[in-house]
DNA sequence: CGCACTCATTGATATGTGTCAACTTTTGAT
DNA sequence: ATCAAAAGTTGACACATATCAATGAGTGCG
C-alpha cells in the first residue's frame, strides 16, 4: 500500500473524514454549489469560534470575500507583498520561508486545511515571508480590515483571533527549543509527531502520512542538512520504529519516537 | 570607563533618556507623583498607539490596572500560571524561557524597557513560559479583558495589539533563521547588532552595551553552549571588533558585525 | 574585609553534523 | 513509452561546536 503513489489520495480522505466529523451539521453538497460563506464550511471547527449565534455567523460570514485557489509551486504571497489579508486554507498544504538577504532559506512552518497563514504580514503592512503551496491548495481570502470590523462587534470572533496569534507565538517557542537544544534524531521525531498529531484532528490515520515537502525542506525547517534527514530516517527504518518509502511514512512505534524526544532516565 | 562595575547606571540613563525622547511632553515628576496611567507615561511612545483623541487616551488609561515591582532573579509568571493580565516593563529587564518535560532550557527571548510580555498566555489561558527579571524591574499590569474591552472602542489600540503580536511572530522568524542557518560567529554578531538597535531606540549608546544576562543565557536563547559564546566574544576581541569586560561590551567596527551576518561576496 | 560562590575564560579532546561525491529512484514533460 | 531533471540515499571525510577540565575574575554576603 505503501508503494502506491497516492498524491490525490489524501485531499479525498480529508474532505472525507471532516464531513464525517462534522455529522449532522453536514448538507449534501458538490463542490459546486458550495456558497463562500463559513456558516456551512466543514472546516469551521478549525478556523472559527464555536457557540456562535445566528446571527453572529451571518457576521462572521462577512469576513470571507472570495476563495483563490493556488497551484503547487506557486505562491500565495511574497516577501514584500502588500499585506491586506489572512488566508484559511480550505484544502492543500503550504509551506511559510524567510529568506535572509544573502540567500540562506528558513522555512518557518508548514500548514495544512484549517490554519490560518498570513499573520507575519500585520505589523508592517507588508508581508515579510513567502507562503508557497507544496500541493494544489484553496485559500478563504480574508480582508483583515474586515476580520478587526467584525472583531469588534463579535466577542468571540476577537478572541479567537487574539488566540490564533498566540498560538503561533507559542508554536515558534516550540521550534525555537527544538532548534535551539535538540540533536538531529529528537528534531526529526518531534516533527513526525507533531505533523501526524495535527492530521488526526483532521481525522487522518495516527501512524500512517504523506509528507509533502522534500527532505530539505524538511532539513531547512529543522536546522539540518538534506543528508541528514535523509540518514536519521534510515536510522529510524533501522531500528524498526518507522517505515519509509519516499514520501510515505507509517509510524511503527510511537512510544520510541516519544522517548526519542524525552529521553527516560532510568535513576 | 568600562571597568566600572555600573548595574544601577544604565536604569538612571534609561530614565534620562526617555525624558529627553518626550521633549515638550515631558512634566516635571518625582518618582512618587507618577500617576498610574498610560497618558502622561514617559514610555507611552514605545507601548501605545500615537495619534489618539483625549477621549481615546482616557480610554487607554483604563486598560492599566497597577504596577508591579520584581525584583532580580524574581519571576513575572511561570509556566502554568494563570494567565489574566499583559505585562508592559517599564523599567529592567527580563528573559522569557521556556523548560521542554526532561529539564533541557531555552531562552526565547530578552526583553526591555517599552516591550510587552505574556502574549504566550492567551492562547490557553495559561502561560506557557517563565519571564525572570534579570534586573530589579517595574511593569505596568493589563488585564486582558480589560484590552479587549477597550480595543472594541479604540480601533487604533486594537490595531496595535495586532501589530504587538504580529511583530512577537516576526522577531520568532527571525530567531528561527538565527538558531536554523547561522553558525556561531553569525549569531551573536546578530545577537549583538540586535541588543544595541533596540538600546539606541531607547537613548542608549550606538557601540555600548551592558548585558543583563550570563554568557550560558546568551547561549541558551542562540543553541549554543556558554563556552562557544565566550570564545566567540574572545575571537571578536582578536579581530578588534569589539571589546569586552566582562558583561560590558563596545563595539568597535559595526560593519564588521554586519559583515559577519551578511558575507560580502567578491563576485 | 575576606570568603564562598557564581560567572567567565581557555585548552585539549570528542563527536555530531556538514560537505562533497557517486549513484539510484522517482517524477514529469513530450 | 522515453528521457531529462529532481529527489533521495549512502559513503568517506572535514570541521564546527560540544564536552570535560582547570583556572581566574567578579560579586555579594556575613
Amino acid at each position: 500500500m505503501l508503494n502506491q503513489p497516492n498524491k490525490n489520495q489524501v485531499p479525498t480522505e480529508l474532505t472525507a473524514s471532516i464531513h464525517h466529523q462534522a455529522g449532522s451539521k453536514l448538507v449534501a453538497m458538490t463542490p459546486q454549489s458550495i456558497k463562500v460563506a463559513c456558516s456551512n464550511c466543514n472546516l469551521r471547527e478549525l478556523c472559527m469560534p464555536l457557540g456562535l449565534t445566528d446571527a453572529e455567523l451571518d457576521q462572521i460570514d462577512e469576513v470571507v470575500a472570495t476563495r483563490r485557489k493556488i497551484k503547487r509551486g506557486d505562491t500565495l504571497f511574497r516577501n514584500g507583498d502588500k499585506f491586506a489579508s489572512l488566508f484559511a486554507i480550505r484544502t492543500g498544504f503550504f509551506k511559510t520561508c524567510i529568506a535572509s538577504e544573502d540567500g540562506r532559506d528558513q522555512v518557518t512552518g508548514f500548514q495544512m486545511a484549517g490554519e490560518i497563514i498570513g499573520l507575519d504580514g500585520i505589523v508592517h503592512d507588508h508581508h515579510t515571508c513567502d507562503a508557497v503551496a507544496l500541493e494544489d491548495a484553496e485559500v478563504c481570502v480574508m480582508p483583515f480590515d474586515k476580520i478587526e470590523s467584525v472583531s469588534r462587534e463579535v466577542v468571540s470572533l476577537q478572541r479567537h483571533v487574539h488566540k490564533i496569534m498566540s498560538r503561533e507565538i507559542v508554536r515558534e517557542n516550540g521550534v525555537m527549543l527544538l532548534l535551539g537544544s535538540m540533536r538531529a534524531e529528537e528534531r526529526l521525531a518531534a516533527f513526525l509527531l507533531n505533523l501526524v498529531q495535527r492530521l488526526h484532528a483532521r481525522g487522518f490515520s495516527q501512524s500512517e502520512l504523506v509528507l509533502r515537502m522534500t527532505r530539505e525542506e524538511i532539513g531547512s525547517y529543522l536546522g539540518l542538512k538534506l543528508e541528514t534527514v535523509s540518514r536519521t530516517f534510515s536510522k529510524f527504518v533501522e531500528d524498526g520504529i518507522v517505515e519509509v518509502k519516499q514520501r510515505h511514512v507509517r509510524i511503527i512505534d510511537t512510544d520510541a519516537l516519544k522517548d526519542i524526544i524525552n529521553p527516560k532516565v532510568c535513576n
